[in-house]
DNA sequence: ATTCGACTGTTTAAGTAATTTAGTCGAAAA
DNA sequence: TTTTCGACTAAATTACTTAAACAGTCGAAT
């Protein structure tokens, strides 16, 4: 019943590498039990499926990315630095999902879209972790009370967008350092002028 | 040597029509032909190509948005009411190119994008209104002069991955009201929040 | 609890023939 | 001179077949 937990990090740690390198459907279970010396049937004791390993592969992350995340919060800067901070965070696990081919316009296009449930349950996440930060904000008085209804899920959503574009524009091609800067300095933009019209 | 633009645009018209319906691939140049009852052959007499075709009837939805448009920006309104005039329109704009299925995520990742100049030229225009009804806001003094070197860049590519982020969540499907409103909600409170960022 | 060899049914890839369709051309009509 | 089109070709798309690869199962062995 309790299962091994490092021999499952190794196998997730072994799928990783793999699923960064050549993508989802060009890696196999058998390639990765190598890895890891084992046989294939082996891995089945461990994943139900080659979707489930690779959700584990994504899930650990993503809570990588959280438990920084949290950790950010807990500081004493302002919400503004937090906004940008999250930012950044966020950017750099934009990429590491980018580079396990887990994004990338073709993969939220593909018939099963095994991982819409897997995004929309984080989006809510996200939204979570930005309302907190705008209602410590409100706290402190850095923002006005009366925020507007939906404005952190319009920032949200522009955060979403600004990514999403700028994943049109590669269309196929790796994501190189300069796309990677202009992301960042336009939701870096963004949010500072964001943060001023909800300020005033 | 002068060709007869009233047949031009009959062929168009039909075009439309079969594009907004089939989308591009399931419209053949036979059809076109026989809707504006003459040979194919006839059609190559007034464009060169299909491709060539399709895009005469973007050009034409593109230059009806963008005499609305510049109708707009001659009245006496705010620049921020232009700017949620220009949503509006813009939105409008996107529905009309949606349904002629020159959008939609497939669209993108075509090995062709037979389109993406196409875009990319447009995409400039449409940065020199934004600037210019933010040029006319400064003079008025609207909006302090001294606005982020890339604001209105940056609004302008917030508007496109906001309505990005829409194509995306209905990956194939077709565009609903519900998808509609909630957009155009989203686009208005970004545009007001950050048209207030500016001007204070 | 954990591992795996041997197996199966399904999915993908490769190859090929058949069909469709974009685009050409030269001649003819207006 | 401008416009039309029938008859054609080359290229792309589709439909189909077959071979190979792969995800996932199972029962037996540690």
């Amino acid at each position: 019943m309790i299962k091994d937990k490092s021999k499952e990090e190794a196998i997730i740690k072994a799928a990783r590498k793999r699923f960064a390198h050549f993508g989802y459907s060009k890696v196999t279970m058998d390639e990765i039990a190598g890895d890891v010396e084992m046989g294939k049937a082996s891995l089945y004791y461990y994943f139900p499926t080659k979707e489930n390993l690779f959700q584990g592969v994504l899930q650990q992350e993503q809570d990588e990315f959280v438990s920084e995340i949290e950790h950010v919060l807990q500081n004493e800067a302002s919400a503004e630095d937090k906004l940008l901070q999250y930012v950044d965070l966020r950017l750099k696990y934009f990429q590491k999902l980018f580079n396990l081919g887990a994004l990338s316009f073709y993969s939220f296009i593909e018939k099963k879209s095994q991982f819409k449930e897997y995004y929309k349950s984080f989006e809510e996440r996200e939204l979570q972790l930005m309302n907190k930060i705008f209602d410590e904000g409100k706290k402190r008085n850095e923002f006005k009370k009366d925020i507007e209804e939906n404005a952190v899920k319009v920032l949200l959503h522009i955060l979403q967008g600004l990514r999403l574009r700028t994943l049109k524009t590669m269309a196929g091609q790796q994501m190189d350092n300069r796309s990677y800067k202009e992301l960042k300095e336009e939701m870096t933009t963004a949010v500072r002028i964001f943060v001023k019209g909800i300020k005033c």
